[in-house]
RNA sequence: UCCCGGGUAGCUCAGUUGGCAGAGCAGGUGGCUGUUAACCACCCUGUCGGGGGUUCGAGUCCCUCCCCGGGAGCCA
């Protein structure tokens, strides 16, 4: 007989059908003359009640199917008599995988803390809330390519190793395959890379950005999805040192372009896990009560506000509250600020465009006042900065010039001024962290909570 | 890295003025013919984060280190 999911068992056209399932316990109930049983497969937010007769063999097999074992299971789906699940399957037969020792076992029956479940993450995604975040993963990581695949994107597969170290995005992992108890040194008293594996100095990438550039000026639109790497020393809710980041790059289009595709993009994924993820959402929002499918339906909907760094800056001047940290022109926007605008002002997604140049990125392109550059911060209530995108420098001399007074080194980065000598154009990108959209999509708080193995300054146990 | 708050049974947490280390849940045993984080009865459960100090006596006070959480900075 062949092996149904639960996600699939669960419907009126199975009923009266023989089937057979696998799955882990998640409880059992024991009376004298029939048991309960409720597995959870991974395939669904559903369970499965299994119902077993005292008469049936499995019975005398009960003591050794608590919480956690692995069961498959054999028997007749009908349409339960009981409240709380529609279909449950009357076993004939139960063949017991593996078994969990309940003294030892972590997950109980009970709700656990998060915090908890974070030192067990080998058994964490049996849980309820973990089932559904990361099955809204799943949701979320196909419908990025859908979005960017209809829309002619070439998904590109840009280094995980790279050598250049002059993008100003934060502090990197070096990757080396030197003795680290007897490493070359050059006469300087330095580390001598050129004896590397690579010749020289490398490290995990920050950001596929500047290979998505030249991908896209020749090949049009792209996007970039996988891992990225910093390693700073932060310790918050929303930094992870391996997360995962979604960048796509556009040839002949400037920052309005850049802005729809980020509004288009975040409204489209909204959409589809509301349609996709409908029960993980209701999951999520009856035990934490953060976000709902509404939430998400009505964001689907709704247009982005577009405010740009200036206005925001008097926006926030004439504000009656009280920040810790002073507004002024020039200074970068605060968490407590952007949050302001978000949450209390807007009360909703927002894009703020046109930062003054010194606080941004060096590629990204000058507007004509000479003192603001094309870039785009996308800003979603409780979770903050979600999207940074810019139109990039496209003039070579402009580009040169800002390099220069940024303090870029010219050397590692003339395959980038070549793309500028040849066949220039105006493009433009952004980058979106992907488990800072999960964690906005689940309302978890804790981005360690939504990437099965969190990694972060001394956490990478799993 | 900085600022707060924590660390007591497998889990969640209480522990008063320094004076016999507790509860609920989980687990075990028994009961129960439709349970739903089942229910009822009984039983079991400890390196009070580590080290040092004060004291007749420290879970409690002091010093120190480690770990966890929240906030800030950095950013996506």
């Amino acid at each position: 007989m062949e092996r149904l999911l639960i996600k699939d068992v669960l419907s009126e056209e199975n009923i009266g059908k023989s089937l057979n399932v696998c799955g882990w316990v998640r409880t059992k109930r024991e009376s004298k003359g029939f048991a309960f049983l409720v597995v959870s497969d991974g395939s669904t937010q559903d369970t499965l009640q299994l119902l077993i007769n005292n008469e049936t063999p499995a019975f005398q097999e009960l003591y050794r199917c608590n919480t956690g074992s692995a069961i498959q299971a054999t028997g007749l789906l009908r349409e339960s008599p009981a409240k709380g699940q529609k279909f449950e399957m009357e076993v004939s037969e139960i063949i017991i995988f593996g078994e969990a020792e309940p003294e030892t076992y972590p997950l109980q029956k009970k709700g656990h803390t998060l915090e908890f479940l974070r030192e067990i993450s080998h058994l964490r995604p049996r849980t309820n809330t973990f089932g559904a975040v990361f099955r809204l993963r799943n949701i979320l990581a196909s419908s990025v390519h859908e979005f960017f695949q209809s829309r002619g994107f070439l998904w590109i597969h840009t280094p995980i190793i790279t050598a250049s170290d002059c993008e100003g995005a934060g502090d990197l992992f070096t990757v080396t395959s030197l003795d680290l108890h007897n490493p070359p040194k050059n006469d300087g008293g330095d580390i001598d890379f050129s004896q590397d594996f690579f010749g020289r100095r490398a490290y995990l990438t920050v950001s596929g950005q500047l290979e998505a550039e030249f991908l896209a000026m020749s090949l049009g639109k792209v996007y970039t999805f996988g891992p990225t790497f910093r390693a700073e020393n932060s310790n918050t809710t929303r930094h992870l040192s391996e997360f995962w980041m979604i960048e796509p790059e556009m040839a002949f289009a400037d920052l309005r372009d850049d802005m729809k595709l980020s509004e288009d993009f975040f409204r489209f994924l909204c959409r589809k896990v509301t349609e996709k993820g409908e029960k993980e959402l209701a999951f999520l929002e009856s035990q934490y009560k953060r976000i709902s499918c509404e939430d998400l339906a009505r964001l689907a909907e709704t247009s982005f506000a577009h405010i740009s760094y200036t206005e925001a800056i008097k926006e926030l001047k004439a504000a009656k509250e009280s920040f810790e940290f002073p507004v002024s022109w020039g200074a970068d926007l605060q968490s407590e600020h952007e949050r302001y605008l978000t949450d209390k002002v807007i009360k909703g997604p927002l894009i703020v465009t046109d930062y003054p140049k010194e606080i941004k990125a060096f590629y990204m392109r000058l507007n004509p006042d000479g003192e603001t550059v094309a870039a785009m911060d996308v800003l979603v209530p409780k979770v903050g900065e979600i999207i940074g995108g810019s139109q990039r420098e496209e003039r070579l001399d402009v580009l040169e010039k800002r390099m220069k007074q940024t303090g870029i080194p010219r050397e590692n980065l003339q395959w980038y001024l070549d793309l500028r000598r040849f066949g220039s154009a105006p493009h433009a990108g952004f980058g979106l962290g992907f488990e800072r959209l999960v964690q906005y999509v689940t309302g978890m708080l804790n981005i360690r909570d939504v990437i099965p193995c969190p990694r972060a300054p001394r956490t990478i146990g799993f």
